[in-house]
Formats: C-alpha cells, sequence, structure tokens
DNA sequence: AAAAGTCTGTTGGATTTGCAACGAACGGAG
DNA sequence: CTCCGTTCGTTGCAAATCCAACAGACTTTT
C-alpha cells in the first residue's frame, strides 16, 4: 500500500514514525475511496467502525429532515478527520457524510487498533486521538456560539470575524457557498443575502463570491 | 484523603480499581471545592489543567457577552466532567463556568497525569477520557441539532423529545428554568413560554413548572 | 403575616425572519 | 456564440421574532 503523504501528516498520526505508518495503516483496515461531489459516504443511522480521513476535496457533515431541510454541522477538507466520534463511540451516526466536491477518503478502523493490547503505536494514537476529539469540541462550541446570536446579521458577524481570525488577515475565503453558509449558521438563505449586503453598504464588509474583507475590527461583543 | 463514591463511580476512572484511586487522585493534584449558586468557578478567558467532576449540586457551561446576553452552552450534574476539552488542550476557556446551584466539585489535573510516562493506570485513563470526549461530542451535536430548527416550537420539541427518549419515558423533569431553557435554546424567553402554552392547547404537550410529558409521539420530522 | 423576591405566562407593537418567486451574472458544454 | 444549469441578490407578504412591561403564583425572608 501507498502512504499518502498528506495522511502520513496528519494530526492523527502525529509522533508516530513514517517507517512504522505501513502495519499501522494495515493494522486498521486502511480503505481508500473516492466519492464524486454530492455522493453520500455515510448515511445517518449506520454504524461504523471506521473514521474518515479527508486526502483531497472536502466532505460536509449534514443532518437534513426528510423535507429536505438542511444543516451543516461540521466540515471536513484535507487532512481532517471525520466520524471518529461514531467510531469510537459504537453509536449509530445522527448525521450523513456527503462529498461537498469530488473527493478521496482513507477509512481506518480506530477502536480496536487504539484499544487494543498496548503496543508500539497504541499509546501515541490514543493521545492523537485525544487531542483530535478536543479540538473537535472546541469547534463545535465555536459553532454553538455563532447560532447561539439572535439575528442572522449576529450570527454572520461571528462567524466571519472568526474566520477572520483563524486567518489571521481581515481578508481570507471561506470554503462554503451561500446556501451552505445559510445551512451552517441555520438561518434562511435571502435573509442572510440581504443582511450580507446591508453589511457591505454600511462599510463594515467586504465580499465578492467567497473572499471576505472585514473593514472593521467590529468588536463584537464578547 | 477521603473519596466520594460518585467519584470512584465516575466514568473517569472506569475499569481503575478501587484501592488504586487514592494514589492517582494524589497524582492528579485532586481539589474538592465548594460554590454557592451563582458564583463561578472558571472565567472565560483562563487557563486550567485541572478538569471539573462534580459531587454535587450542577454547573451550567456559559457563554455570555457583555450586554448580558447568556448562551447556556452545556450542563454538568452529579458525575458529570467539565472543561476537560481545555484541560486537554490547554486552550484558553472560551466559556465561563458558573454554579447552577450549590455545588461540589473536585479538580483534577489530568494532561500530565494521562500522558505521563505509561504507569498502571495511564491507559485507562487515557481510554476513558476519549469515552468521555466522544461523548461530549455527542451532546454538542445534539444542542446544535436542536439550536439548528428553525422556529422556536421546533426547537422546544426537538428538544423535548430527546429528553423524553432520554429519560425513556414520555413524563420526564427537566434540569432548566424557563430562562435557562430559553438560553439553552438561544430563543425568547417570553416567546418560548407562548410556544410551550400553544403546544399545550394543542393536547401535544403537558406540563407544570419542571415536569412535562409529551401527550403524541411528535413524530420529529428527523 | 407581611414584605420582598423570583418565576412564569401574557400582551402589544416594532422588527426580523421565512418563503416563494424572479432576474441578472457567471461558467461550462455543445 | 448560444444554451443551460447554477449561484446570488432582490422583492413582497405572511408569519414569527424581539423587547419591554406587567400581573399572578409561589418562595423566602423579616
Amino acid at each position: 500500500m501507498e502512504i499518502s503523504p498528506l495522511a502520513a501528516a496528519s494530526p492523527l498520526f502525529r509522533k508516530i514514525p513514517a517507517e512504522d505508518l505501513p502495519p499501522l495503516l494495515r493494522r486498521m483496515d486502511a480503505r481508500e475511496r473516492q466519492y464524486q461531489k454530492g455522493e453520500l459516504l455515510l448515511h445517518r443511522g449506520a454504524r461504523t467502525e471506521h473514521l474518515g480521513l479527508v486526502l483531497s476535496g472536502a466532505v460536509h457533515i449534514v443532518r437534513e429532515d426528510f423535507w429536505g431541510n438542511r444543516a451543516i454541522v461540521g466540515l471536513a477538507g484535507p487532512g481532517d478527520v471525520f466520524a471518529e466520534t461514531y467510531a469510537l463511540s459504537g453509536e449509530p451516526l445522527e448525521v450523513s457524510v456527503l462529498a461537498a466536491a469530488d473527493v478521496a477518503v482513507l477509512f481506518l478502523e480506530v477502536e480496536r487498533t487504539a484499544f487494543g493490547k498496548a503496543g508500539a503505536f497504541q499509546e501515541q494514537l490514543k493521545e492523537n486521538l485525544l487531542s483530535l476529539l478536543a479540538g473537535k469540541n472546541l469547534q463545535l462550541t465555536r459553532k454553538i456560539r455563532h447560532m447561539a446570536q439572535r439575528t442572522t446579521r449576529e450570527k454572520l458577524l461571528s462567524y466571519l470575524s472568526a474566520q477572520a481570525l483563524l486567518a489571521g488577515s481581515p481578508a481570507f475565503d471561506i470554503p462554503l457557498d451561500r446556501q451552505q453558509l445559510a445551512d451552517f449558521l441555520a438561518v434562511d438563505r435571502s435573509a442572510m443575502s440581504a443582511a450580507l449586503g446591508k453589511l457591505r453598504d454600511e462599510g463594515i464588509l467586504e465580499f465578492r463570491k467567497n473572499h471576505f474583507r472585514l473593514l472593521r475590527p467590529t468588536e463584537q461583543g464578547d
């Protein structure tokens, strides 16, 4: 098996020497899969013992009711891991995972491997998983922070200023189109579009397509 | 040091023999603290190397801007653990923790202990922390699911049916008063009160104080 | 028992959102 | 170049919201 350099560089394998990867991947029952944009990788209700590692492209973690209302719970791009919570807990998925673009992912069995008899990798693997889960927790908490804002305008500012902070620059690109951003913030797309326009008119924001620039430091209340 | 039976029974110490606890707790720099209702246990911006284990009472994980808008991000009751994400990641807290009632908590150093040289407990402790974090992740995901509903009414039904499922009964108590529930769901209290009344009028719901009963199986869309 | 404080439901009006529809702009594919 | 599908902003109206204020029920304190 050839090992993607991206996989080797993933936080999942931090501090694990490259030469140890092949046996570890074998032990983790590594399977690479390709999907086209829009395809479903994992569907709600299923169980999985494998977590997913995005090699290229991006996936969306979504929750949709059967009237088509779609909520984007999370995003995973190259190097990111998804479904690790369900792989570890054994619970059935409460979300679906779909390809936001053409995507290649590596599925890795994790519970048996990490919880198996102590071996060379188990300890480091467990620590890496802990960091991963802690980071995921922070992500979710931040998303809740955006969603907890009362108006569409405030949700937008909360999200956009977080992105600016993340990018380390007032100008940045976001990985979502308008509909996806609306689904992510749980707001109406047209209302959001209007709110964006108003923010631009007020000179707080510039944007074109997926590129945004915050013009004032938007002293976010918190 | 005397060990609370509740602490010993915590998922944090699952599969760790009772006789091994005293040295482990010592190593974790265990400190018991008491707080009165309303007191702040940890404030946003601080760093902590200790996670908290609730012995009695309850704490709320909150995020508030300085106009007093308060969002309840999470709850922790007896046996529950909080701030573990920040203790593990070393990041400054993005939330505050306050006593929802008179409360006793045990603070435990975790990163050095769990990540230290492999010892008798480290491995089990790491696994327990993994389960804990995975569970916390599921909690946050579910909360996002409630918050992603568009109307107050739908948020309520989403939350209440989840509680009923959790309780294994259509009748159940919730650990939040109205204002707290509103803060938890990120809605207006008065609007929520109105929505509750309407649900009752429609025969979908009964409630008195913190006791609720779902009368119809409320086929939640998802 | 009275007073003070808390919690909950209710009301009314200004504001915001949800929803459906439409048209302009853009980017391939033929 | 033209056609076609997608994305994005805009509009109009019904519905839901936010916010402030108030009243009754209940608790706790004095």
